[in-house]
RNA sequence: GGAGGGGUAGCGAAGAGGCUAAACGCGGCAGACUGUAAAUCUGCUCCCAUCGGGUUCGGCGGUUCGAAACCGUCCCCCUCCA
């Protein structure tokens, strides 16, 4: 195998989690999450995690290594991902990293650094009654250089550029490991969106209600608690809205999500797009999979 | 048959003489994003085009320098009374 690494991206729902298993059977590869959701122990229905009796004994990491209140952020990730792929790499097996989390798994594929100070809610306390425009001026005053990497329109990155000392921003960022295979899957947009509503009402029907509900008692109020197919029901249990209207916002921001998720694929790797035939699905996989020993 | 209410861009919905190709939301598209990332943020979305131009607010006809907005008329929808 020529690859140090593979990588299989894609939006939600088209299909990642069932092809990273094949591939992992198919070249003897263990599985690494790049989901930042499922980090946390919990958050199983609404986040589509792999279930224990699907892994087919195949290693997953990352998975369930958080509770619902703590936080990570990017930097644990890289340097935890980091040496997983150390650890598999030297059993001889090949890391699959599988995932939607973009900026995490750029920061596996690239030499991001990140020399700055953690981030703290201290500061988003702190300026709690200043405007945004406020925040700006303040950051083009202190700190002008920095000022001009950063969107002004976006209150929370200047709440970040306001607690860097210096700016951090790499004019160029080169890949960390020089052979890895970036799959990307990819499937009509119409076909996709329909994927995304019906699966949001399989969460239904295998107990999402449940478990965000029990999240919910909990008091639970954190990053965790604002992934998609969860924050929107917590209003619903507050009775503010009815349950129809929460799961429209469930399927609304999924859509919006995996819109997302394509620009960042789409311009920030360079990944070797696959078309999902959701008829046969078995032939995606055998595509990648020839795609694969040709160039090992 | 009588009394009201209404017909606005793909949808919902503001606008009540010039600042309006028409707020806002949804839907759609494109994008940004190095310590919250399933988060956060931006742009476009009548037609053609680079400036710019051409057609719009149920239909037709008026009033006016100027109308989506005012008047007349016709068509359609809803509610109530018969």
């Amino acid at each position: 195998m020529m690859f140090d690494l593979i990588m299989i991206v894609g939006p939600t729902a088209v299909g990642k989690t069932r092809l990273s298993l094949e591939l992992a059977q198919a070249f003897s590869g263990e599985i690494i999450n790049g989901d930042a959701m499922q980090f946390y122990r919990g958050l199983d229905i609404g986040t589509a995690k792999i279930k224990e009796e699907e892994k087919q004994g195949i290693k997953h990491h990352l998975l369930d290594m958080l509770d619902p209140h703590e936080e990570t952020s990017v930097v644990d990730y890289q340097t935890i991902v980091r040496e997983k792929i150390k650890e598999i790499t030297k059993k001889n097996k090949l890391p699959i990293i599988v995932g939607g989390s973009g900026l995490y798994l750029s920061s596996i594929l690239f030499d991001y650094k990140f020399p700055g100070p953690s981030r703290n809610d201290d500061l988003t306390k702190k300026y709690e009654g200043f405007t945004t425009e406020m925040l700006v001026e303040i950051l083009k005053k202190t700190k002008p250089e920095l000022a001009k990497n950063t969107d002004l329109a976006n209150r929370r990155r200047v709440l970040r550029a306001l607690e860097k000392e210096n700016d951090d921003f790499q004019e160029e960022i080169n890949p960390y490991y020089p052979n890895v295979l970036v799959i990307g899957l990819d499937l009509e947009r119409e076909k996709l969106y329909e994927r995304i509503d019906n699966r949001v009402m399989d969460m239904v029907n295998e107990g999402l209600l449940k478990e965000v509900k029990s999240l919910y008692d909990q008091g639970i109020f954190s990053q965790a608690t604002m992934a998609i197919g969860y924050k929107e029901l917590f209003p619903y249990f507050r009775g503010e809205t009815t349950l129809e209207e929460a799961l429209v916002l469930i399927k609304r921001n999924s859509r919006r999500y995996a819109k997302r998720q394509l620009t960042w694929f789409r311009n920030r790797m360079n990944a070797v797009w696959f078309k999902v035939d959701l008829e046969n699905f078995d032939k995606t996989i055998q595509e990648v999979k020839e795609y694969i020993k040709k160039r090992s």
